[in-house]
DNA sequence: TGGTAACAGGCT
DNA sequence: GCCTGTTACCAC
């Protein structure tokens, strides 16, 4: 009686986008399990693929669609399930709401140490003639999937392979390394020792050392840490194994990224009576074992985190888990310190930053129940935790939650589909939340948890928004008002720090001539290239593309082709000019790129090793320096511009959230917001810090343009090489819709994206803004389904459901 | 008619 | 995504 087990092959097309059945070899009948990697030969060339086994019948039974003869799956790859039932569920879940394949869902969820790749190897069965083809096999053999092949010489092996004189094999390969460290265990004892020291010779150096490390170490020790203390080398102990003084052992370890860092405990801090009333709220869930959503508000410095961390605390009182995410910019080592410093090795850390190997320990950890509470970013929300008693996301409005390529699922979601699957309440915690999350609070969706008032009392940083019109007006094309400028200089005197943010959108350094108006532009993509003084080169940010600096204009040849915009090396720049002897610490995409860039340049920072912080962005959240006394926005509204309805919400957030990074300590604190649009009411808001008011206000703008949260939103693009084609066939979709979804449903479009044209393919956007639409699920799932035919003509169809972003 | 290139169908 | 069998087209 063969067992046969259903398996989602890694193979990311629509048309295999369900289960195939494979009959288990009777060997691996109790080995195989839900959750556990195969390998499987796929389609009629024998090629093999990756798998998921997703379930195990016990009986062959008639299958429906398929009659044919069932194939054994080849190899296992795992000994126990990588992903537990519930993220088996989840996965389908996902697959189907955001209309990704279930590999990719399930894809997503393992570490990327965990995903398998299949190889095609030629293999030589007999002596190749040519020599060059010859040089290109290794002990016969040549990996045709890893090795980089000219066209004709592929052309060449396919020939070779048509003759008989090479055949094709296939593997699939597993990445999971465990790392492993070599013990040391004594074989001797302290007597022992005594005996075997006068059979030695006495100019043996090396042995009596060490027989004098094995007299104080009669435990088991790493080798490398014996190597270290000692002058002795790891020869020294081999020898010693022969001669049966001591006995290595390999043992699995983890990578630690932490591992040397001494973390200072922290203990839990005495609440202010909304924290407190907070925190008993949440703890009332997690005792009940209520799936309820919490939306935690409060302004900067109100103690968010505190109200996270007791909560979390009295989760793991309760003998269970906790599962914190936090946006990938404020993992900062701050942050991480802090939950360290609390919960210590319970805590695994899970973030972009980590090598491979890395984030493979730290799952691994999760999973065999070692840490209790994971903190990490957006992909955390899979941490293959158990018994989740608590569920937080910190700053719950952060774009970054939600992914923008495939599969496009937030965060937020995947948290409130766990904690139902657990029984476990959400915190969402934000000092702006987003409207769809204030929307739901109001709707009593979600229970409401206000924090109104800083620790300390202290009060919020007076915030003086400058008329940068009234600065063009002086005929200046300085990035710097004399205000934000006299403010810099006071702290240089008395040797405070400044941080400066550059809002980066639409805002970087492009080329044009200032004779003919010649801008360079990317050869594939339909934007201007930037520059990068880095690298001194014009680099495009969508494609790739990468060219030298011109020194003349390519369309009139006039020399007078220079620099316009403000990428934060011009600001810079011009800072450096302005006050000469000022120190600058750059923070852009440009100078944390490196792995570890970003801690070192915060570090610097916060040991004083410069005046001003100047980024983008990123700089907005999270920092946390007692010597930071000014904070000046040089551009509040290039955002405001863009022709994206959340780009308000945008805006107060953002300006909010870099005004709570002044003086957050005992000196008092000052904002500058540099605008051309100080009447607007995200900024005059933003300079109240009143997100009450701007909800109301939003609200009401939202109501007007039919747009979220009073209607769902979703996003079809289609691209193609031909123009014509995408067009075409976006036009015929919108009619199709038209006629199929209700007339409530507004359909925008088809228009073209508003960067029409990314590395030579032109794409055509369709919005849907519904409010009740019961088949859009099916409807749009035809949608994929109908345009899977037409890839082969060079058409992608992709959906998004509530994209964060329309441009 | 043979040889190749482009294409459509199917994978358990 | 990749393999294969089929078809279309051209040179002979």
């Amino acid at each position: 009686m063969a067992k046969i087990a259903q398996v989602i092959v890694d193979v990311p097309t629509m048309q295999t986008n369900r289960p195939y059945s494979y009959l288990v070899p009777s060997e691996l009948a109790d080995a195989v399990h839900p959750g556990m990697r195969v390998s499987v030969p796929f389609g009629k060339g024998g090629r093999e693929v990756g798998g998921m086994v997703i379930g195990v019948d016990e009986q062959a039974q008639t299958l429906p669609t398929f009659s044919g003869k069932l194939k054994p799956l080849t190899a296992l790859l795992d000994l126990a399930s990588v992903l537990n039932p519930e993220l088996l569920e989840l996965s389908d879940w996902l697959a189907t709401h955001t209309f990704a394949f279930r590999i990719s869902t399930i894809q997503t969820m393992l570490p990327a140490a965990l995903k398998t790749k299949s190889h095609k190897l030629l293999v030589a069965d007999q002596s190749i003639a040519d020599a060059h083809l010859a040089g290109l096999f290794t002990n016969g053999q040549l990996d045709f999937t890893a090795a980089k092949l000219a066209p004709n010489e592929v052309d060449q092996l396919a020939k070779l392979q048509q003759s008989g004189i090479v055949h094709a094999d296939y593997a699939v390969e597993n990445r999971a390394k465990v790392k492993t460290v070599t013990w040391v265990q004594s074989q001797l004892t302290t007597d022992q020792i005594v005996d075997v020291r006068p059979t030695i010779r006495a100019n043996a150096t090396k042995q009596q050392q060490l027989l004098d490390v094995l007299t104080t170490c009669q435990t088991p020790q790493p080798l490398a840490k014996l190597t270290e203390n000692s002058a002795l080398a790891r020869a020294d102990f081999s020898a010693a194994a022969k001669r049966g003084w001591v006995t290595l052992t390999e043992r699995e370890s983890y990578r630690d990224p932490y591992a040397q860092k001494d973390i200072a405990a922290t203990r839990a801090m005495t609440l202010h009576a909304d924290q407190a009333a907070a925190v008993a709220a949440i703890t009332g869930a997690i005792e009940s074992a209520t799936p309820q959503p919490f939306l935690l508000e409060g302004v900067t410095g109100s103690g968010k985190t505190e109200v996270y961390l007791q909560s979390i605390a009295a989760a793991l009182a309760q003998g269970k888990t906790a599962l914190m995410l936090v946006p990938e910019i404020a993992l900062t080592p701050q942050m991480v310190n802090r939950v360290r410093g609390r919960f210590g090795k319970q805590v695994a850390v899970l973030h972009s930053g980590l090598s491979a190997g890395e984030k493979y320990d730290e799952w691994r950890r999760i999973e065999r129940h070692e840490a209790a509470v994971v903190v990490g970013a957006r992909s955390a929300a899979f941490a293959p935790l158990d018994n989740i008693g608590l569920i937080v996301m910190d700053e719950e409005h952060e774009t970054s939650y939600k992914q923008d390529d495939n599969p496009r699922y937030h965060a937020r979601d995947v948290l409130l589909w766990r904690a139902k699957y657990h029984h476990a309440p959400v915190v969402l915690g934000s000092a702006t939340p987003s409207l769809e999350s204030r929307a739901r609070a109001e709707r009593g969706v979600y229970q409401s948890l206000l924090l109104p008032e800083r620790i300390n009392q202290q009060p919020l940083p007076p915030v003086t928004v400058i008329d940068m019109r009234e600065q063009l007006k002086a005929h200046t094309e300085s990035n710097f008002s004399t205000a934000l400028l006299d403010a810099l200089k006071l702290r240089l005197e008395r040797g405070e720090q400044s941080v400066l943010m550059l809002n980066r959108r639409g805002f970087s350094s492009f080329v044009m001539c200032r004779d003919c108006g010649f801008v360079l532009k990317c050869p594939n993509c339909d934007v201007s290239l930037v520059l990068h003084m880095d690298t001194h080169t014009m680099k495009c940010h969508y494609c790739g593309h990468e060219e030298t600096i011109p020194k003349i204009c390519p369309n009139c040849h006039s020399r007078r082709i220079s620099y316009y915009g403000s990428g934060t090396e011009k600001v810079a720049a011009e800072l450096t000019t302005l006050l000469p002897d000022v120190r600058i610490i750059r923070m852009d995409a440009d100078t944390t790129r490196r792995k570890g860039a970003y801690e070192k340049l915060l570090t610097d920072f916060g040991e004083h090793k410069a005046d001003i912080l100047l980024g983008t962005q990123m700089i907005a959240k999270g920092l946390d320096y007692p010597d930071v006394t000014l904070v000046g926005v040089l551009n509040a509204d290039t955002a405001l511009g863009l022709p994206d309805f959340r780009a308000s919400e945008r805006t107060f957030q953002l300006l909010t959230q870099v005004s709570g990074r002044a003086g957050r300590a005992d000196k008092p604190g000052e904002v500058f917001i540099q605008t051309f649009n100080p009447d607007h009411y995200a900024i005059q808001l933003a300079q109240k810090q009143d997100y009450e008011r701007f909800f109301r206000v939003e609200m009401k703008m939202r109501h007007l343009g039919n747009y979220p949260p009073y209607y769902y939103t979703a996003l079809i693009t289609a691209s193609a090489q031909d123009e014509n084609v995408a067009a075409r066939r976006m036009f015929e979709l919108a009619e199709q819709l038209k006629a199929q979804l209700s007339d409530t449903t507004v359909i925008l479009g088809p228009t073209p994206r508003s960067i029409a044209r990314i590395n030579n393919r032109y794409y055509y956007q369709i919005v849907l803004k519904y409010k009740q639409e019961p088949h859009l699920q099916t409807v749009l799932a035809k949608v994929l389904d109908d345009a899977q035919k037409e890839q082969r003509q060079g058409l992608q169809v992709a959906i998004d459901m509530e994209p964060q972003s329309f441009i």
